[in-house]
DNA sequence: CTCCCGACGA
DNA sequence: TCGTCCGGAG
């Protein structure tokens, strides 16, 4: 690196200090009010959901369930109810599976290798990444769509491609991290930030950007701007995304004991008459979708990931 | 319609 | 490396 690329770097990192230092979002996590595991709890939500949906589910959450070993003795049914309508309810089932490695394999505290950390359930380059940077402090490159479009455009003027980060990616990302561990860890957090609130990717907010002056993408007059980056997205209507959707939330909001014991009597609907879990009857499932091809092969894909059961009389429910 | 602090399996 | 998995806001 030469001594003018040094010096730039250093003046880059020292105006985006200074930026989060006034503009960090104040999220309950953040500023060590929050344990690794809670931090960590607040990564797999935000994967593909915006931090603004995250925060209230985060708190009930973390009320809930304050540590990995509180989380493991919940039930799965509790589970996949109070990620209500986070999206990607698998994430919920791996967390909890995470959970009971973290209480069984690492006596209830979370790992801090990189190999171990992405050995969790549910946990890939990204969160652990994240975990070790944020929650730990340790001088680690952390690698997610925001930080890969922000460095992009600031040191090479261009927008970041989809795909898979290609090894240049990391190579850049690895060479403009700060040396010093705690400045690593404000760079990483004030890089995603300003991807996630001024340099976004269709409309990117440049005069109110603290680095516009040394922005290399600006300078050339934001080439591609918009241009597609990642691979186009699943459309959701009519997908199987959304009947499993319908399927789940019918069964979110089917009333408990807890509801019948405790609040002015809701019919308390056909229980299972061991376990006490709510079912969803046959006839109320075909209710929710008129293609039952299409129904029945969520079901069956839902059951597969561990999200419902079937029973043999074809009414389904949340598994304990 | 696109985008949002990805992970996982085929 | 690609397809799948949710849902809401802009």
């Amino acid at each position: 690196m030469s001594v003018s690329e040094t010096e730039r770097n250093e003046r880059i990192r020292l105006k985006l200090a200074a930026w989060w230092e006034t503009n960090a979002r104040d999220l309950p996590w953040r500023f060590g009010r929050a344990t690794p595991w809670g931090v960590l709890v607040s990564e797999v939500m935000s994967q593909q959901t915006q931090m603004s949906r995250v925060v209230p589910y985060w708190e009930t959450w973390m009320r809930a369930w304050p540590d990995a070993a509180a989380l493991a003795d919940a039930t799965t049914a509790e589970v996949i109810t109070a990620w209500g309508r986070l999206g990607y309810p698998r994430r919920a089932l791996r967390l909890q599976e995470c959970a009971r490695v973290v209480r069984d394999r690492y006596a209830d505290e979370l790992p801090r290798t990189y190999e171990e950390l992405t050995g969790l359930p549910g946990i890939g380059d990204y969160t652990a990444s994240a975990v070790l940077s944020f929650a730990f402090g340790e001088r680690i490159a952390v690698i997610d769509t925001n930080i890969r479009r922000v460095l992009a455009r600031v040191f090479r003027g261009v927008e970041s491609l989809g795909g898979a980060a290609a090894p240049a990616e990391r190579e850049l990302a690895n060479r403009v991290l700060p040396e010093d561990t705690a400045r690593s860890v404000t760079w990483n957090q004030s890089v995603m930030e300003l991807g996630a609130t001024v340099c976004t990717a269709k409309s990117p907010l440049c005069d109110d950007c603290p680095v516009r002056e040394d922005c290399a993408f600006l300078a050339a007059g934001r080439p591609g701007l918009g241009e597609r980056r990642t691979r186009p997205r699943q459309r959701f209507a009519g997908t199987d995304r959304q009947v499993r959707g319908l399927v789940l939330n019918a069964l979110r909001g089917l009333p408990t004991d807890k509801d019948a014991s405790a609040g002015p009597a809701g019919p308390a609907g056909p229980a299972d008459a061991v376990t006490g879990t709510p079912v969803l009857p046959r006839a109320d499932v075909e209710a929710l979708w008129t293609d039952h091809i299409q129904l029945d092969r969520c079901i069956a894909s839902l059951d597969e990931d561990g999200l419902i059961e079937i029973l043999p009389d074809g009414g389904v429910r949340l598994p304990r």
